[in-house]
DNA sequence: TTAATTTTCAACCCGTTATTCGAAAAATAG
DNA sequence: CTATTTTTCGAATAACGGGTTGAAAATTAA
């Protein structure tokens, strides 16, 4: 009576790799229900079955991946270090996950702009949100302790974000060595 | 009879305009032709008169705001000055650009992710290409000379690549102050 | 084994969207 | 003023994509 729940389980899984393999393809364009049906190998009513819309399985996807990177972050903010060292923690951390799971977020950070999700539906905002208050509170502490450059911290918000999305996203996808997300945060975190 | 042709030219430029208008108000998933043709005043079927296809016009709007990137660019590297000046300096131009043209920007930078384009029809490229060398080979002469922090290059590029990308289009597009560019990038450039 | 339940899917439906047709206006030339 | 060329567009077409149906197959329960 359990195994059931763990196999319908198992075959959502198995539709939201679809999903992904669909994406990872052609794009957002080419992830249609019948090519999420094609590369996970279900009809596309028994997709139906599973799922109630496709919208469902965007957010799903969404959710997961945030949710993965909130618990990361969540991890360490407790701890007893530096803004500086906590900062690079979280981002290198971040980074892993991401990189264990490039197309995901990809589609993760690309879809949301080119997609509009009712507000009740898109569930994984609260973990974006939680996951960017975190990080700015962190720069603002950071920037007032005289511990980052002294840049405002809303745009310092930004260039990091940007610098993460740059390294990671563009491009050739090499792997990054382990210490590359240091180095670059670094050489921008520090008072010039 | 030339002005016949200059009028052409307008005509298409007012098309042009009109799917601009209609992706700001919808994103890329609302800019089809109807609507294209709504904020253009002119009917459907006479914009298939103007531009062969939805496509053509998707690389029409590609190719002017690449090319005019590409002029920005190439104006200031045959000036004889610092790699670190004339970096800075480029990266000021083009923001000031994209800032003049929001949406054409956000759509160049947004939509290549979304939407596939045969090669041989993404026509921009070029522009695109030799904007990016041309920036590559400055910050590559930047490192060698001590001139800018001593980072892998390729990855040098791609942070300032996000860092632009992060400041010009993330989050509420209040306008930069002057001197936000030059502040992020001089905080990245300088060796630590 | 048989009845009830769960899972699967081929074929269909319907709205949307890119693209084309054919003919009517407008503009231009003779 | 008439013939010709250029420009315009309403209406039709065809393809595609999300979602539904009804019934068959597979599984489980008795």
């Amino acid at each position: 009576m359990n195994r059931k729940i763990a196999e319908r389980y198992q075959r959502k899984k198995i539709i939201l790799e679809g999903a992904l393999k669909s994406y990872s393809k052609n794009g957002i364009e080419g992830m249609t229900m019948d090519d999420i049906a094609l590369n996970s190998d279900f009809g596309k009513a028994t997709i139906y079955y599973y799922f109630p819309s496709k919208e469902d399985i965007i957010c799903s996807l969404m959710e997961t991946g945030w949710q993965d990177l909130w618990e990361s972050v969540e991890e360490v903010v407790i701890e007893n270090i530096s803004s500086r060292k906590k900062f690079i923690k979280i981002l290198n951390k971040m980074a892993d996950i991401v990189f264990d799971n490039r197309v995901l977020y990809e589609f993760l950070f690309t879809v949301p702009r080119n997609i509009t999700i009712p507000d009740d539906k898109a569930s994984w905002k609260t973990f974006q949100n939680r996951t960017y208050a975190t990080l700015q509170s962190i720069v603002d502490e950071g920037i007032g302790e005289g511990d980052f450059a002294d840049i405002k911290p809303e745009l310092f918000m930004k260039a990091v974000g940007g610098i993460f999305h740059g390294i990671v996203f563009m491009g050739e996808q090499k792997k990054l060595e382990e210490n590359d997300i240091e180095t670059l945060i670094s050489n921008f975190i520090y008072p010039s």
